[in-house]
DNA sequence: GAACAAAACAGACAAGCAGTCTGTTTTGAG
DNA sequence: CTCAAAACAGACTGCTTGTCTGTTTTGTTC
Protein backbone atom coordinates (compact mmCIF):
# COMPACT_ATOMS: atom_id res chain seq x y z
CA UNK A 1 0.00 0.00 0.00
CA UNK A 2 2.74 2.66 -0.82
CA UNK A 3 3.07 4.35 -4.29
CA UNK A 4 6.19 3.68 -6.11
CA UNK A 5 8.06 7.24 -5.14
CA UNK A 6 7.84 5.70 -1.63
CA UNK A 7 8.82 2.99 -2.24
CA UNK A 8 12.08 4.24 -4.27
CA UNK A 9 12.43 6.73 -1.81
CA UNK A 10 12.58 4.41 1.35
CA UNK A 11 14.96 1.58 -0.29
CA UNK A 12 17.26 4.35 -1.77
CA UNK A 13 17.23 6.02 2.02
CA UNK A 14 18.01 2.68 3.29
CA UNK A 15 20.71 1.62 0.89
CA UNK A 16 22.38 5.04 0.76
CA UNK A 17 22.38 5.55 5.35
CA UNK A 18 23.46 2.12 5.62
CA UNK A 19 26.07 2.65 3.33
CA UNK A 20 27.31 5.97 4.89
CA UNK A 21 28.36 4.78 7.74
CA UNK A 22 29.74 1.63 6.67
CA UNK A 23 32.36 3.49 3.89
CA UNK A 24 33.03 5.86 6.54
CA UNK A 25 33.81 3.11 9.18
CA UNK A 26 35.33 0.86 6.85
CA UNK A 27 36.04 2.82 3.69
CA UNK A 28 34.85 2.12 0.00
CA UNK A 29 37.27 -0.63 -0.92
CA UNK A 30 36.45 -2.57 2.36
CA UNK A 31 32.89 -2.82 2.70
CA UNK A 32 31.30 -5.21 0.61
CA UNK A 33 27.74 -4.72 -1.26
CA UNK A 34 26.69 -7.90 0.90
CA UNK A 35 27.54 -5.88 4.22
CA UNK A 36 25.81 -2.69 3.04
CA UNK A 37 22.68 -4.98 1.97
CA UNK A 38 22.48 -6.71 5.27
CA UNK A 39 22.76 -3.13 6.70
CA UNK A 40 20.12 -2.13 4.87
CA UNK A 41 17.92 -5.07 4.54
CA UNK A 42 17.69 -4.62 1.03
CA UNK A 43 18.18 -7.55 -1.41
CA UNK A 44 21.25 -7.47 -3.75
CA UNK A 45 17.90 -7.32 -6.80
CA UNK A 46 16.85 -4.04 -4.94
CA UNK A 47 20.07 -2.44 -5.23
CA UNK A 48 20.97 -2.85 -8.63
CA UNK A 49 17.50 -1.67 -9.90
CA UNK A 50 18.44 1.92 -8.28
CA UNK A 51 21.90 1.72 -9.27
CA UNK A 52 24.28 0.63 -11.93
CA UNK A 53 27.13 0.03 -9.44
CA UNK A 54 28.94 0.09 -6.47
CA UNK A 55 30.57 3.39 -7.18
CA UNK A 56 27.15 4.84 -7.96
CA UNK A 57 25.59 4.07 -4.68
CA UNK A 58 29.06 6.16 -3.23
CA UNK A 59 28.06 9.01 -5.15
CA UNK A 60 24.70 9.30 -3.97
CA UNK A 61 26.29 9.03 -0.40
CA UNK A 62 28.34 12.29 -1.38
CA UNK A 63 25.27 13.87 -2.86
CA UNK A 64 23.72 13.31 0.13
CA UNK A 65 26.77 14.43 2.58
CA UNK A 66 27.33 17.48 -0.09
CA UNK A 67 23.53 18.90 1.07
CA UNK A 68 24.14 18.27 4.39
CA UNK A 69 27.33 20.79 4.00
CA UNK A 70 25.33 23.41 2.08
CA UNK A 71 22.83 23.62 5.06
CA UNK A 72 25.49 23.58 7.76
CA UNK A 73 27.14 26.79 5.60
CA UNK A 74 23.82 28.26 5.17
CA UNK A 75 23.01 28.52 8.70
CA UNK A 76 26.18 29.82 9.57
CA UNK A 77 26.53 32.30 7.01
CA UNK A 78 22.92 33.23 8.00
CA UNK A 79 23.55 36.21 10.47
CA UNK A 80 26.44 37.56 8.62
CA UNK A 81 26.60 41.10 7.62
CA UNK A 82 29.10 42.36 4.88
CA UNK A 83 30.84 39.83 2.06
CA UNK A 84 34.00 39.40 4.23
CA UNK A 85 32.29 38.13 7.62
CA UNK A 86 29.92 36.11 5.67
CA UNK A 87 33.10 34.54 3.46
CA UNK A 88 35.19 33.77 6.60
CA UNK A 89 31.54 32.54 8.78
CA UNK A 90 30.72 30.23 5.68
CA UNK A 91 34.69 28.65 5.26
CA UNK A 92 34.79 28.23 8.71
CA UNK A 93 31.89 26.10 8.85
CA UNK A 94 32.65 24.37 5.48
CA UNK A 95 35.85 23.45 7.28
CA UNK A 96 34.06 22.34 10.42
CA UNK A 97 31.68 19.78 8.34
CA UNK A 98 34.28 18.64 6.04
CA UNK A 99 36.60 17.78 9.60
CA UNK A 100 34.09 15.06 10.96
CA UNK A 101 35.58 11.78 10.89
CA UNK A 102 32.67 10.43 8.40
CA UNK A 103 32.47 12.84 6.39
CA UNK A 104 36.59 13.62 5.90
CA UNK A 105 36.94 10.21 4.84
CA UNK A 106 33.65 10.00 2.25
CA UNK A 107 34.43 13.01 0.83
CA UNK A 108 38.32 14.36 0.92
CA UNK A 109 39.84 11.19 1.07
CA UNK A 110 38.30 8.55 -1.08
CA UNK A 111 35.83 10.45 -3.13
CA UNK A 112 38.69 11.60 -5.64
CA UNK A 113 39.72 7.89 -6.24
CA UNK A 114 36.63 6.52 -6.22
CA UNK A 115 34.42 9.14 -8.36
CA UNK A 116 37.33 9.64 -10.53
CA UNK A 117 38.33 13.22 -10.74
CA UNK A 118 36.41 14.84 -13.34
CA UNK A 119 33.48 13.37 -11.62
CA UNK A 120 34.62 14.67 -8.36
CA UNK A 121 35.38 18.20 -9.64
CA UNK A 122 31.97 17.80 -10.87
CA UNK A 123 30.56 17.13 -7.35
CA UNK A 124 32.40 20.23 -6.02
CA UNK A 125 31.14 22.65 -8.98
CA UNK A 126 27.65 21.39 -8.60
CA UNK A 127 27.08 22.38 -4.47
CA UNK A 128 30.17 24.35 -2.27
CA UNK A 129 32.49 25.88 -4.87
CA UNK A 130 30.18 28.01 -6.34
CA UNK A 131 29.52 29.83 -3.29
CA UNK A 132 32.96 30.21 -2.53
CA UNK A 133 33.64 31.42 -5.79
CA UNK A 134 30.93 33.79 -5.55
CA UNK A 135 31.64 35.05 -2.66
CA UNK A 136 35.11 35.77 -3.60
CA UNK A 137 34.05 37.43 -6.03
CA UNK A 138 31.52 39.45 -4.46
CA UNK A 139 34.04 40.69 -1.99
CA UNK A 140 36.22 41.50 -4.53
CA UNK A 141 33.93 44.19 -6.56
CA UNK A 142 33.08 45.67 -3.09
CA UNK A 143 36.35 46.15 -2.16
CA UNK A 144 36.97 44.35 1.12
CA UNK A 145 39.13 41.43 -0.62
CA UNK A 146 42.05 42.43 -2.86
CA UNK A 147 43.81 39.85 -5.26
CA UNK A 148 45.80 40.53 -8.37
CA UNK A 149 44.70 37.28 -9.72
CA UNK A 150 41.26 36.08 -10.68
CA UNK A 151 38.31 35.14 -8.46
CA UNK A 152 37.99 32.01 -10.08
CA UNK A 153 41.98 31.41 -9.15
CA UNK A 154 41.42 32.58 -5.78
CA UNK A 155 38.57 30.07 -5.03
CA UNK A 156 40.52 27.06 -6.14
CA UNK A 157 43.23 28.01 -4.17
CA UNK A 158 41.46 28.64 -1.07
CA UNK A 159 39.18 25.86 -1.99
CA UNK A 160 41.96 23.56 -1.78
CA UNK A 161 44.27 25.13 1.01
CA UNK A 162 40.77 24.50 3.70
CA UNK A 163 40.86 20.61 2.02
CA UNK A 164 44.53 20.45 3.15
CA UNK A 165 43.77 22.12 6.34
CA UNK A 166 40.93 19.23 7.00
CA UNK A 167 43.26 16.47 5.04
CA UNK A 168 46.34 17.22 7.13
CA UNK A 169 44.69 17.26 10.51
CA UNK A 170 43.79 13.69 10.94
CA UNK A 171 42.26 13.70 14.77
CA UNK A 172 41.22 17.22 14.69
CA UNK A 173 44.03 17.78 17.11
CA UNK A 174 45.42 20.95 15.61
CA UNK A 175 42.08 22.54 14.41
CA UNK A 176 41.75 25.42 16.30
CA UNK A 177 45.34 26.59 15.10
CA UNK A 178 44.35 26.07 11.43
CA UNK A 179 41.56 27.36 11.93
CA UNK A 180 43.63 30.94 13.28
CA UNK A 181 45.68 30.24 10.28
CA UNK A 182 42.86 30.07 8.23
CA UNK A 183 41.40 33.42 9.09
CA UNK A 184 45.24 35.02 9.04
CA UNK A 185 45.36 33.81 5.45
CA UNK A 186 41.98 35.77 4.93
CA UNK A 187 43.21 38.94 6.33
CA UNK A 188 45.99 39.00 3.82
CA UNK A 189 43.51 39.80 1.21
CA UNK A 190 41.83 42.25 2.97
CA UNK A 191 44.24 44.96 3.37
CA UNK A 192 45.35 44.23 7.10
CA UNK A 193 49.43 43.95 7.52
CA UNK A 194 49.96 41.81 9.97
CA UNK B 1 75.17 -15.10 -12.31
CA UNK B 2 73.48 -12.33 -10.15
CA UNK B 3 73.62 -10.94 -6.69
CA UNK B 4 70.70 -11.09 -4.42
CA UNK B 5 70.79 -7.84 -4.30
CA UNK B 6 70.93 -7.54 -8.16
CA UNK B 7 67.81 -10.05 -8.12
CA UNK B 8 66.35 -8.37 -5.63
CA UNK B 9 66.31 -4.85 -7.15
CA UNK B 10 65.58 -6.41 -10.98
CA UNK B 11 62.30 -7.73 -9.99
CA UNK B 12 60.97 -4.67 -7.61
CA UNK B 13 62.35 -2.51 -10.22
CA UNK B 14 60.26 -4.20 -13.28
CA UNK B 15 57.23 -4.77 -10.39
CA UNK B 16 56.91 -1.16 -9.93
CA UNK B 17 57.86 0.08 -13.08
CA UNK B 18 55.04 -1.91 -14.94
CA UNK B 19 52.68 -0.76 -12.13
CA UNK B 20 53.04 2.75 -12.57
CA UNK B 21 52.16 2.34 -15.63
CA UNK B 22 49.50 0.60 -15.69
CA UNK B 23 47.99 2.36 -12.26
CA UNK B 24 48.63 5.76 -13.93
CA UNK B 25 46.42 4.99 -17.12
CA UNK B 26 43.67 2.65 -15.61
CA UNK B 27 43.56 3.38 -11.70
CA UNK B 28 44.72 1.00 -9.03
CA UNK B 29 41.32 -0.68 -8.51
CA UNK B 30 40.93 -1.57 -12.19
CA UNK B 31 44.30 -2.87 -12.42
CA UNK B 32 44.46 -6.19 -11.59
CA UNK B 33 47.75 -8.06 -10.16
CA UNK B 34 47.91 -10.65 -12.78
CA UNK B 35 48.46 -7.31 -16.19
CA UNK B 36 50.88 -6.02 -13.44
CA UNK B 37 52.60 -9.27 -13.30
CA UNK B 38 52.42 -9.82 -16.82
CA UNK B 39 53.51 -6.30 -17.69
CA UNK B 40 56.83 -6.99 -15.37
CA UNK B 41 57.63 -10.58 -16.37
CA UNK B 42 57.30 -11.48 -12.71
CA UNK B 43 55.18 -14.09 -11.32
CA UNK B 44 52.16 -13.94 -8.36
CA UNK B 45 55.04 -15.75 -6.37
CA UNK B 46 58.29 -13.21 -6.47
CA UNK B 47 55.53 -10.14 -6.34
CA UNK B 48 54.40 -11.38 -3.51
CA UNK B 49 57.77 -12.46 -1.89
CA UNK B 50 58.59 -8.56 -2.50
CA UNK B 51 55.57 -6.70 -1.38
CA UNK B 52 53.20 -7.39 1.08
CA UNK B 53 50.25 -6.72 -0.71
CA UNK B 54 48.88 -4.95 -3.87
CA UNK B 55 48.81 -1.75 -2.07
CA UNK B 56 52.58 -1.70 -0.39
CA UNK B 57 53.29 -2.24 -4.37
CA UNK B 58 51.23 1.02 -5.09
CA UNK B 59 53.27 2.94 -2.00
CA UNK B 60 56.93 1.44 -3.99
CA UNK B 61 55.28 3.38 -6.77
CA UNK B 62 54.36 6.42 -4.65
CA UNK B 63 58.08 6.72 -3.40
CA UNK B 64 59.51 5.96 -6.94
CA UNK B 65 56.96 9.24 -7.86
CA UNK B 66 58.14 11.59 -4.83
CA UNK B 67 61.57 10.82 -5.36
CA UNK B 68 61.67 12.10 -8.73
CA UNK B 69 59.42 15.12 -7.52
CA UNK B 70 62.33 15.83 -4.86
CA UNK B 71 64.98 16.06 -8.38
CA UNK B 72 62.64 18.08 -10.03
CA UNK B 73 62.11 20.61 -7.37
CA UNK B 74 66.05 21.03 -6.52
CA UNK B 75 67.36 21.12 -9.87
CA UNK B 76 64.98 24.15 -10.58
CA UNK B 77 66.07 25.70 -7.41
CA UNK B 78 69.46 25.26 -8.14
CA UNK B 79 70.04 28.31 -9.83
CA UNK B 80 68.08 30.69 -7.40
CA UNK B 81 69.15 33.45 -5.33
CA UNK B 82 66.99 34.62 -2.52
CA UNK B 83 64.81 33.01 -0.05
CA UNK B 84 61.36 34.17 -2.13
CA UNK B 85 62.61 33.48 -5.29
CA UNK B 86 63.59 29.99 -4.10
CA UNK B 87 60.33 29.54 -2.91
CA UNK B 88 58.50 30.45 -6.00
CA UNK B 89 60.40 28.07 -8.56
CA UNK B 90 60.41 25.23 -6.01
CA UNK B 91 56.42 25.79 -5.97
CA UNK B 92 56.21 26.16 -9.40
CA UNK B 93 58.21 23.07 -9.99
CA UNK B 94 56.37 20.80 -7.64
CA UNK B 95 53.28 22.18 -9.86
CA UNK B 96 54.18 21.26 -13.34
CA UNK B 97 55.53 17.85 -12.15
CA UNK B 98 52.37 17.05 -10.07
CA UNK B 99 50.21 18.17 -12.61
CA UNK B 100 51.60 15.69 -15.63
CA UNK B 101 48.63 13.13 -15.94
CA UNK B 102 51.00 10.45 -14.30
CA UNK B 103 52.11 11.86 -11.17
CA UNK B 104 48.57 13.52 -11.19
CA UNK B 105 46.05 10.54 -11.05
CA UNK B 106 48.63 8.57 -8.57
CA UNK B 107 50.24 11.01 -5.88
CA UNK B 108 47.30 13.00 -6.14
CA UNK B 109 43.85 11.43 -6.90
CA UNK B 110 44.63 8.16 -5.84
CA UNK B 111 47.14 7.85 -2.80
CA UNK B 112 44.78 9.49 -0.27
CA UNK B 113 42.12 6.47 -0.89
CA UNK B 114 44.62 3.62 -1.25
CA UNK B 115 47.74 4.76 1.53
CA UNK B 116 44.39 6.05 3.99
CA UNK B 117 44.90 9.28 5.15
CA UNK B 118 47.76 8.83 7.40
CA UNK B 119 50.49 7.02 5.36
CA UNK B 120 49.28 9.62 2.58
CA UNK B 121 50.50 12.33 5.08
CA UNK B 122 53.45 10.42 6.34
CA UNK B 123 54.38 10.24 2.15
CA UNK B 124 54.25 14.25 2.24
CA UNK B 125 55.99 14.68 5.28
CA UNK B 126 58.68 12.22 4.23
CA UNK B 127 59.18 14.49 0.98
CA UNK B 128 57.96 17.64 -0.52
CA UNK B 129 56.65 19.04 2.51
CA UNK B 130 59.33 19.50 4.87
CA UNK B 131 60.99 21.82 1.52
CA UNK B 132 58.07 24.03 1.72
CA UNK B 133 57.78 24.39 5.29
CA UNK B 134 61.38 24.96 5.53
CA UNK B 135 61.78 27.09 2.83
CA UNK B 136 58.49 29.63 3.72
CA UNK B 137 60.38 29.41 7.84
CA UNK B 138 63.23 30.51 5.93
CA UNK B 139 61.95 33.41 4.23
CA UNK B 140 59.94 34.58 7.45
CA UNK B 141 62.83 34.92 9.27
CA UNK B 142 64.70 36.74 6.75
CA UNK B 143 61.69 39.32 6.47
CA UNK B 144 60.65 37.87 2.76
CA UNK B 145 57.41 36.91 3.65
CA UNK B 146 55.30 37.99 5.97
CA UNK B 147 52.18 35.83 7.57
CA UNK B 148 50.49 36.56 11.10
CA UNK B 149 49.96 32.44 11.95
CA UNK B 150 52.47 29.37 11.94
CA UNK B 151 55.03 28.80 9.29
CA UNK B 152 53.48 25.24 9.42
CA UNK B 153 49.96 26.48 9.27
CA UNK B 154 50.96 28.29 6.01
CA UNK B 155 52.49 25.73 4.88
CA UNK B 156 49.58 23.19 4.93
CA UNK B 157 47.78 25.94 3.61
CA UNK B 158 49.87 26.54 0.34
CA UNK B 159 50.76 23.07 -0.03
CA UNK B 160 46.50 22.09 -0.54
CA UNK B 161 46.64 25.10 -2.28
CA UNK B 162 48.94 23.65 -4.58
CA UNK B 163 47.09 20.36 -4.75
CA UNK B 164 43.71 21.97 -6.06
CA UNK B 165 45.71 23.60 -8.83
CA UNK B 166 46.36 20.46 -9.49
CA UNK B 167 43.65 18.48 -8.88
CA UNK B 168 41.12 21.36 -10.16
CA UNK B 169 42.43 21.10 -13.91
CA UNK B 170 42.20 17.94 -15.49
CA UNK B 171 44.06 18.45 -18.17
CA UNK B 172 45.97 21.27 -17.60
CA UNK B 173 44.31 23.85 -19.93
CA UNK B 174 43.87 26.44 -17.23
CA UNK B 175 47.61 26.28 -15.62
CA UNK B 176 49.08 28.36 -17.04
CA UNK B 177 46.76 30.97 -15.44
CA UNK B 178 46.45 29.24 -12.72
CA UNK B 179 50.09 29.41 -12.18
CA UNK B 180 50.26 33.28 -12.49
CA UNK B 181 47.36 33.22 -9.79
CA UNK B 182 49.57 31.39 -7.58
CA UNK B 183 52.45 33.52 -7.90
CA UNK B 184 49.79 36.19 -7.06
CA UNK B 185 49.45 34.50 -3.77
CA UNK B 186 52.88 35.01 -3.13
CA UNK B 187 52.82 38.06 -3.80
CA UNK B 188 50.06 38.63 -0.60
CA UNK B 189 52.66 37.56 1.77
CA UNK B 190 55.47 39.64 0.47
CA UNK B 191 54.53 42.94 1.47
CA UNK B 192 53.87 43.81 -1.94
CA UNK B 193 50.25 45.28 -2.22
CA UNK B 194 48.37 44.32 -5.63
C1' DG C 1 84.03 -27.49 -2.56
C1' DA C 2 80.42 -29.84 -0.02
C1' DA C 3 76.70 -29.08 3.01
C1' DC C 4 73.49 -26.41 4.96
C1' DA C 5 70.67 -22.16 5.41
C1' DA C 6 68.32 -18.41 3.55
C1' DA C 7 66.61 -15.71 0.01
C1' DA C 8 64.15 -15.65 -4.38
C1' DC C 9 60.92 -17.56 -7.24
C1' DA C 10 57.02 -20.69 -9.40
C1' DG C 11 52.38 -21.71 -9.95
C1' DA C 12 48.25 -24.19 -8.22
C1' DC C 13 44.60 -23.13 -5.18
C1' DA C 14 40.69 -21.20 -2.19
C1' DA C 15 37.71 -17.63 -0.48
C1' DG C 16 35.33 -13.51 -1.43
C1' DC C 17 33.38 -10.14 -4.37
C1' DA C 18 30.78 -7.34 -7.94
C1' DG C 19 27.71 -7.55 -11.26
C1' DT C 20 24.29 -10.36 -14.19
C1' DC C 21 20.27 -12.89 -15.16
C1' DT C 22 15.88 -15.02 -14.79
C1' DG C 23 11.85 -15.06 -12.43
C1' DT C 24 8.35 -13.00 -9.02
C1' DT C 25 5.67 -9.49 -6.72
C1' DT C 26 3.77 -4.97 -6.45
C1' DT C 27 2.09 -0.68 -8.34
C1' DG C 28 0.01 2.26 -12.08
C1' DA C 29 -2.85 3.30 -16.28
C1' DG C 30 -6.66 2.58 -19.24
C1' DC D 1 -10.12 -6.19 -14.89
C1' DT D 2 -6.09 -6.33 -17.78
C1' DC D 3 -1.80 -5.31 -19.21
C1' DA D 4 2.58 -2.91 -18.77
C1' DA D 5 6.10 -1.17 -16.03
C1' DA D 6 8.46 -0.57 -11.91
C1' DA D 7 10.35 -2.81 -7.84
C1' DC D 8 12.24 -6.62 -5.90
C1' DA D 9 14.28 -11.61 -4.92
C1' DG D 10 18.05 -14.58 -4.98
C1' DA D 11 20.85 -18.01 -7.47
C1' DC D 12 24.87 -17.92 -10.19
C1' DT D 13 29.40 -16.72 -12.67
C1' DG D 14 33.76 -14.97 -13.76
C1' DC D 15 37.34 -12.41 -11.88
C1' DT D 16 40.71 -11.14 -8.17
C1' DT D 17 43.59 -11.18 -4.26
C1' DG D 18 46.27 -13.36 -1.22
C1' DT D 19 47.99 -18.04 0.50
C1' DC D 20 50.43 -22.24 0.42
C1' DT D 21 53.56 -25.81 -0.83
C1' DG D 22 57.35 -26.85 -3.41
C1' DT D 23 61.58 -25.60 -6.35
C1' DT D 24 65.60 -23.04 -7.74
C1' DT D 25 69.23 -19.91 -6.89
C1' DT D 26 72.49 -17.51 -3.93
C1' DG D 27 75.29 -17.09 0.35
C1' DT D 28 78.05 -18.97 4.26
C1' DT D 29 80.76 -22.02 6.91
C1' DC D 30 83.89 -25.60 7.63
Amino acid sequence: MATNAQRRAQTRGCLTNAARHLFAEQGYADTSTETILSGAGVTRGAMYHHFRNKAELFEAVCDLLSREAMAAIEKAVAGQRGSLATLKAGSLAWVDFMARDDVRRILVVEAPSVLGQERWRALDERYSFPLLREGIREAMEEGALHFSGSAEGLAVLLNGAMNALVLNDPWAENLPRLRQDLLALFDCFSGETP
